[in-house]
DNA sequence: GTCAATCTTATTGTTAACAATATTGCTGAC
DNA sequence: GTCAGCAATATTGTTAACAATAAGATTGAC
């Protein structure tokens, strides 16, 4: 007997040498939301294949989901690099996550449940240690966990969905700032800011305490953005692992 | 010499009877938004190719592009079928439109730019002739051109995306009210009024537009929805063309 | 007649070989 | 020395055959 990955939307991890497609696709988010794979890094199909052990046509469609997640960019016959944003669209992609997720706060009922504040402080509790325990990438999960708790608190699964769609694009900045222990200090702090938020009927602080929570990778990628000369970035070579 | 279809995204048709895999979505997302393929239709693999002389990869890709655009689900094994909403999902979905067409409209420079005024114009003249004319693709076309036309003008690309997006997966319900011809009717003085009002400073009306000119499908179809016993929907079969 | 086991069929998922394309490096003329 | 043309290579796109799965039909026992 031999317990199997089926389809792309029902996987559940069994087996780690070979590995369903969605596998591939979180793997490659991630190391990308930790710039362990930088922007303009190439994505080589058979390189795909040899280190997730899945056949060519699961990491092609692996990058094929990537691309329209917004994290990478294919040209025909020339293969996919990791993308990266330029300041205007930067600006532009924070503009709209403020709006829709300042939307969604104001949607979330208030005082929030037993049952939804307790998830989220246990989310808390590991990113917490996470965190001190320089985890990066558990740091990266349990953050995203813990915003994706959030907002489905607001009861609308197109909002909540739109909002982790925009999130994702922006994975490939957050690199620039989940490098930093004060930052992710300053996260951690603030989710607590949450938690407590979302126990009273404050809407207007939980309001402004999201816009406030999603600017600090903005101005670190700006910040180096406006350094660093744009167009002409040296392409980077995918040596993860 | 042959012209040839290449990528994805860079795709132009040209062949009509060897046709690239975004056409395909193209033209499966246009029948099931005019209710030529209804909600729980299956959708084969095997048909697909013949219709429109893909291979199999062709048609497997572009149903999972469906899928992903919130037409259709999937299930390993058993393959794909239009998917059709609940009225919850429907009422939320609607929330979310409004709330960023809204934004977006909020956004568009007053008075619009002649530029911009001229295209609206000209795609106006188009979808008008295609609803007297009683071309119900050609409408389609058109209506969506239009919009992303209009939405496009507020400048922020992500969000008129978002909206794009949103849009899409409502495609399904449309069905329901594209072949009212008074709708039809109202929807064209809509754009009619819409154009008027970019030229002019009025930014309250503009915002109040956008919101009352999703309204008519919503209610259309809620209004279906309850009194059709929406769970045990019958499938139908799929046999556009 | 009904139920269970089995067989058949429709359909999707997987595989590996092959074709097409773009890039890179090389060769030779000027 | 530089540029055009050409050959080699790396990489993606395509194809058709094969395997796996689920649903329905058939058979046989009770």
């Amino acid at each position: 007997m031999e317990l199997r990955v089926t389809g792309r939307k029902t996987a559940t991890r069994i087996v780690p040498t070979q590995v369903g497609g969605d596998e591939v696709v979180r793997a490659l988010e991630e190391e990308i939301a930790l710039g362990l794979i930088g922007p303009r890094a190439r994505l080589v199909e058979e390189e795909l294949t040899q280190r997730f052990a899945v056949k060519r046509h699961v990491a092609r469609q692996a990058l094929a989901d990537l691309e329209t997640m917004g994290l990478v960019v294919r040209q025909p016959y020339r293969g996919a690099m990791v993308r990266d944003y330029s300041v205007a669209e930067i600006e532009q992609l924070y503009l709209v996550r403020e709006m829709v997720e300042g939307r969604a706060a104001e949607l979330i009922p208030l005082p929030a449940s037993a049952a939804l504040i307790g998830q989220l402080s246990v989310i808390h509790g590991r990113h917490c240690a996470a965190v001190a325990a320089g985890d990066l990438r558990s740091v990266f999960r349990e953050n995203l966990l813990f915003h994706r708790t959030f907002f489905a608190a607001c009861g609308n699964v197109p909002l909540a969905e739109v909002i982790e769609h925009l999130a994702m694009k922006v994975h490939a900045i957050r690199s620039y700032s989940i490098g930093n222990p004060a930052t992710l200090a300053a996260v951690c702090k603030e989710h607590a800011e949450f938690i407590a938020l979302l126990q009273r009927r404050d809407r207007k602080r939980l309001v402004a305490l999201v816009s406030q929570h999603i600017q600090p990778a903005k101005e670190a990628y700006l910040m180096l953005a406006r350094h660093v000369n744009r167009p002409s970035h040296p392409p980077q070579v995918a040596t993860a692992q």
